[in-house]
DNA sequence: CATGTAATTCCATTATCGCGGAAATATGGA
DNA sequence: TCCATATTTCCGCGATAATGGAATTACATG
């Protein structure tokens, strides 16, 4: 039993390929990916991957969508976002100095790629 | 072994227990709890705590100090940072407007609380 | 040095996770 | 309907994680 989301969400990440796709679709925008392109692009094979995308679906992080004969796995960047909310919940108590730097992280994120957020 | 070492964060805070231990010691701020204060708010035995407390701390999210015959455990920010940039550092990519919510997660996660920064 | 407290390490048991082969389901086209 | 493609589900095996009792180390005090 999982009584957090964030703990289902966290433990759907801590897993490298897993973490690594959702950065693919995360990446990938709205459009999202078709299951056999991204286990193409990973290089695992089809059935292992589902078991994971199973995995992020179940604690939320991406959704699936039917096109044709293939199904197209989007991030859900709602969940994203409330993960992301969720830790940096507690932070300003003990530290308010960390509040700042968080910010700088986000705009960074951006600014340093050269993105146009 | 564990090539990516946003995945050792991730596992160790995909851990209820756990999870609420870095909380509660992101909460306590620098001046951090020992071993046994949080072992007595959490209500766990001792000897699993400090299990949790070595994962934590190998993934670098908590750092030990030893003060007296206790053991004060105190939240490593930068690291936590570390982790949020690297959880954000895709999103621009392929949804610029994810970025912007973002920001206000950061800040909402602090004004909300009607904290200081 | 003896004692009590704080915390960790050791160990065995149980539960859960990760993986991949093989079979099954769903869709579109000839 | 028959076939090929896309994806999932089923199933079992090996590996890893979680838990807590018992023993151990570290420190402070008298």
């Amino acid at each position: 039993m999982e009584s957090l989301p964030a703990v289902a969400s966290l433990a759907a990440l801590a897993h490298e390929g897993r973490l690594s796709v959702f950065r693919m679709l995360v990446q990938a925008g709205a459009g999202g990916l078709a299951a056999g392109e991204i286990a193409r692009r990973a290089g695992v094979p089809p059935n292992s991957l589902s078991a994971n995308l199973n995995i992020l679906s179940r604690a939320g992080l991406i959704r699936p969508r039917r096109e044709g004969r293939s199904i197209i796995y989007t991030a859900d960047y709602d969940s994203m976002r409330g993960l992301l909310a969720f830790l940096v919940e507690d932070c300003c108590g003990g530290s308010p100095e960390i509040c700042a730097p968080l910010a700088t992280v986000v705009s960074q994120g951006c600014d340093a790629e050269a993105r146009r957020c």
